[in-house]
DNA sequence: CTCCCCCCTGGAGCGCGCTCCAGGGCAAAC
DNA sequence: GTTTGCCCTGGAGCGCGCTCCAGGGGGGAG
């Protein structure tokens, strides 16, 4: 998972004709293709401008979008309901539904976020278990060694 | 991802024959086939004991450490990283390796914690946005919506 | 004895999220 | 003019972590 924005890069950054692929890649964060496979996979509002060259072409607003899809993709919500929801915002007049799929992905990401603290809880006692210096004093790797979650 | 534990199962439950793979499974959260997969992938201390007639028998020992697995795996440790704490934790007298491992787990986990709090923080922002009906007052999806991270 | 349920093995299959490749184009730099 | 570098498309490939399947067996309940 690449961390989140190489470049926050404001909007008065951006050239008038817009950013390259591999640019934009660089600000958001992720690869070229991956870019270009969001696209396919119809996570983009809309699909990117294109340059008389038919080189694709990135603006403020689709960084912007851009970088909601890397926060909703960085709390692991699956491509196929990143699709889901960008087929509702390219929607008008549904702000209740969107705020619904966020809230309920927020949820989501709230019981996540608890499971992984408790296993780290249970990481840590087993840390200490070893930084105590009791795993080098019982004989066995197993029985002495685990249920630091108990 | 399963939860954790389904039934805690104290030592003195566990009969004197041992649980089968399928009990086993209940206990710890996991399928019958992510059993058999984990122990062929070498995930586990030993190979599991059999009964005569050749299945799988559980004990004590046996569900600690996949307690231990289940910790590292819900922290998103690969299967290859527990392989190699796993044959770490076969020989002896190597405690500070093992301490080693788990703190650098921790780690990044910590880091992954970090992350993952960030973007939740972003969404709750879009989520306000919404809520306040702001969302509902401006036109395009676009420009508008996101950037809620800023 | 017959059912039924769970167990066994080896190996194939799958969903996900990219990632890479071949074959080709435009255009600025030398 | 040629080299360089980034861009394009369609499609194949891949690593991961399971998950499922065929074909077979043991063993307790009725």
């Amino acid at each position: 998972m690449a961390s989140v924005v190489h470049r926050p890069m404001p909007d008065e950054e951006i050239p008038n004709g817009g950013l390259t692929i591999g640019e934009a890649a660089a600000v958001c964060g992720l690869s070229v293709d991956t870019l270009r496979y969001y696209e396919r996979e119809g996570l983009t509002a809309l699909p990117a401008d294109r340059a008389p060259s038919g080189q694709r072409r990135y603006f403020a607003r689709d960084l912007n979008w851009l970088a909601g899809i890397v926060m909703l993709r960085g709390t692991g919500m699956p491509i196929r309901d990143i699709r889901a929801y960008t087929e509702i915002c390219r929607r008008e007049g549904n702000e209740a539904e969107r705020l619904a799929v966020l809230e309920q992905h927020r949820e989501r990401v709230l019981e996540q976020l608890d499971e992984t603290r408790r296993h780290l809880a249970a990481i840590e006692k087993k840390i200490d278990f070893y930084r105590t210096g009791a795993g080098a004093r019982s004989p066995e790797p197993y029985t002495s060694e685990q249920r630091a979650d108990r």
